[in-house]
DNA sequence: AAATATAGTGGCATTGTGCCAATATATAGT
DNA sequence: ACTATATATTGGCACAATGCCACTATATTT
């Protein structure tokens, strides 16, 4: 590279080559997260191309220098291709970078998750991809053997979904609009592994703000249930204690 | 680029360049803090090379492809260039990847903060480095100009440090080997910019067993006080409750 | 010896959660 | 219509951690 310390900024920047320098590779992955039949569920994919092609992965790829604006309109590029969704709940996890993580080079990822209520999408039909999408289990997942390091990724992404869960509102972007508490308390639980209380949990959810009651109510076999929507959550809304 | 359809695994990494695809720069930027007389600061060098040439920045750099084998290598030895530190408290904060943050090119940066006791570096002395490094005072950072985003980076690794040291033990790091109660409870009252109440952080600190009393004492101009230092703290601790 | 500043403690109120049992209301069977 | 049953919803007290504030203890200073 020529010496450029008598440059200015500008004739620095008209000479600047970002090939002179070794650059790793750099890619966004997602886990996107789904109940489905009482189970957490999360979008897999099987890869078209090598590396490790035809094996299930986290969805993912590179940035669009020309698409994307930011790394946050990779994840939502990402994950419109794959589910349809415009603006679900995605949050970024974390960045892992390593030499041998990718056959092809030094390789950044910057793992993000999100979670979408299934049904919306269902009722809108999951926009068709060239790669083969598919939700599976969060135990069929693990008991897979995953592309790259993304196995390890995947437990990145379900420790801090449960993580957060235990004391942010996280749960509700699984949520269908209207739903009640007991669904509510049912998607908490699936996603912890345990049950909780049920007195405990309503004064807890109730006294936050976070729900607000409607006028409808829903018929599921027994005793009618009130229904609930989603109040104002504060983005960075935290419960005072943990569960 | 050539069709890849039907080439094995090998073939296809034989042939890939990496320069084929269009990559964003990336980087490794630190907050690094310190409390310094009574107030936090935070470690600022001024650039040596364009873009931004002499002005005040976060410590920071390329990935060594070859030195690092992972990312958190890469913020370990730029901090051991700066601060001649070798294991101080350290984490990732967030990835920032937008077009328009560098003037060279799309531009990902992995932010890290750390905290260190200042008193462990000055008696071991800075490491020279080719950039001018100086502790400024937060308050002074923050009303720099500071180069690229480096203000944002600046802010979201406070306020993570903020948010953190309300529910967990974080600001020990900051603390030197043996330190008195009183010390303690400043350091996080200086984190969280108000007064906490002495006997409710003492019950929480002790009751949790995160420090451990020794037999010595402070002579520190009035009535003696009583040493501690660190005890195990599992690297995920946190409190019941946020302060 | 008294004043003072800082270290350290006692004790009760408040808040949020755990726990478990009681009450309320729909459906289904008779 | 009446009863059994399942699910929704609520009552009420115990417990744990923190907030609050006044009190005691011990060193230095005057």
């Amino acid at each position: 590279m020529k010496k450029t310390n008598n440059l200015t900024e500008k004739q620095f920047l008209s000479q600047y080559n970002i090939h002179d320098f070794e650059v790793p590779l750099t890619t966004v992955d997602m886990a996107i997260f789904a109940l489905i039949d009482q189970k957490l569920h999360v979008l897999l994919v099987q890869r078209n191309d090598h590396p490790f092609k035809g094996e299930w992965a986290l969805p993912g790829g590179f940035i669009d220098l020309k698409k994307d604006k930011t790394i946050n309109d990779t994840a939502h590029r990402k994950l419109l291709e794959k589910t349809g969704i415009h603006s679900p709940y995605m949050e970024q996890v974390q960045t892992i970078g390593q030499a041998k993580r990718d056959p092809r080079a030094w390789s950044v990822t910057i793992l993000y998750f999100a979670l979408i209520d299934y049904f919306t999408i269902t009722s809108k039909g999951i926009v068709p991809s060239t790669e083969q999408a598919q939700w599976l289990s969060l135990e069929q997942a693990q008991n897979l053997s995953l592309a790259f390091d993304h196995q390890q990724l995947l437990n990145l992404a379900t420790n801090r979904l449960r993580s957060k869960t235990r004391y942010t509102a996280l749960p509700i972007s699984l949520m269908p609009e209207y739903f009640t508490l007991t669904e509510l308390q049912n998607s908490f639980e699936i996603i912890l592994g345990h049950e909780l209380d049920k007195k405990a949990f309503r004064r807890r959810v109730l006294d936050a703000g976070i729900i607000k009651p409607t006028d409808m109510n829903k018929r599921s076999g027994k005793r009618d249930a009130q229904l609930f929507c989603i109040n104002q959550i504060p983005l960075d809304f935290e419960f005072p204690r943990a569960i």
